[in-house]
DNA sequence: CCCCCATACCTATCGCTTCTACATATCATC
DNA sequence: GATGATATGTAGAAGCGATAGGTATGGGGG
């Protein structure tokens, strides 16, 4: 319940952290925001002005498609899903964002640089 | 000598991999460069574009300060070392990543989210 | 001697993403 | 009927890295 850590996000790392929760079932924005806040434990938060561009744009490229349904409340929500593009897309970006991550712990000198 | 995989850097990357470097010991932009992308093996490339800009930014807030010397090969070069600011800006970025990569790992499904 | 490459610096501009701030609408609860 | 959570959206600003140029020097090969 504190205030999340991580107000900025890197650029980039939006699109990653919506499709691999969409990799897990069809959903609507906010409930990918709130989920991605919950599961990194309050560190990560999605603002609104962020979320519903990216989906606009994770659309417009052919990696989601959304359709209009009822919320498990009764409401009118868009649910997205990934698509076969999307998923691809997910693979790719998750590999491109351990190697930088492997990459950048070489530089800080972590010792899991030199793991594996 | 593959060409470097990691093309774009992801925003505020480079100020940490900057300031890291020059923990080391003071050096010149272009070894700056150098060495993230041998140390990185060369995963990491910094364009020059986005170097010299950076450094100027980082010597702007007071992180860094420079002086023009001698090189070894005799060359003139403007030597950059951290300030006391850019050492405390270093910790906190690098608490600020480390806290990044465990959030972004928890939503990955990482089995290192759960180490600890 | 000349050309090329690595070294070493710089800047203008573009492109992209995220953030801030605002606007809208429904539903449940008090 | 007011309030807060749910749910979506846009406009504008800000920041950063990349692209694409430019300058200058030194060393090595032809």
């Amino acid at each position: 319940m504190g205030a999340p850590a991580q107000t900025d996000l890197p650029q980039g790392t939006l699109d990653l952290l919506i499709l691999r929760v969409l990799a897990l079932g069809p959903m609507h924005g906010y409930a990918i925001a709130r989920r991605i806040q919950q599961t990194s434990r309050e560190v990560l938060a999605v603002q609104q002005g962020s979320l519903y561009p990216a989906l606009h744009r994770l659309e417009n490229k052919g990696a989601l498609s959304a359709d209009w349904k009822l919320t498990d409340t009764g409401r009118e929500a868009k649910f997205y899903r990934l698509t076969a593009r999307g998923r691809t897309r997910l693979e790719s970006e998750t590999a491109n964002w351990r190697q930088l991550v492997e990459a950048v712990g070489l530089i800080l000198g972590d010792p899991e640089g030199e793991r594996r």
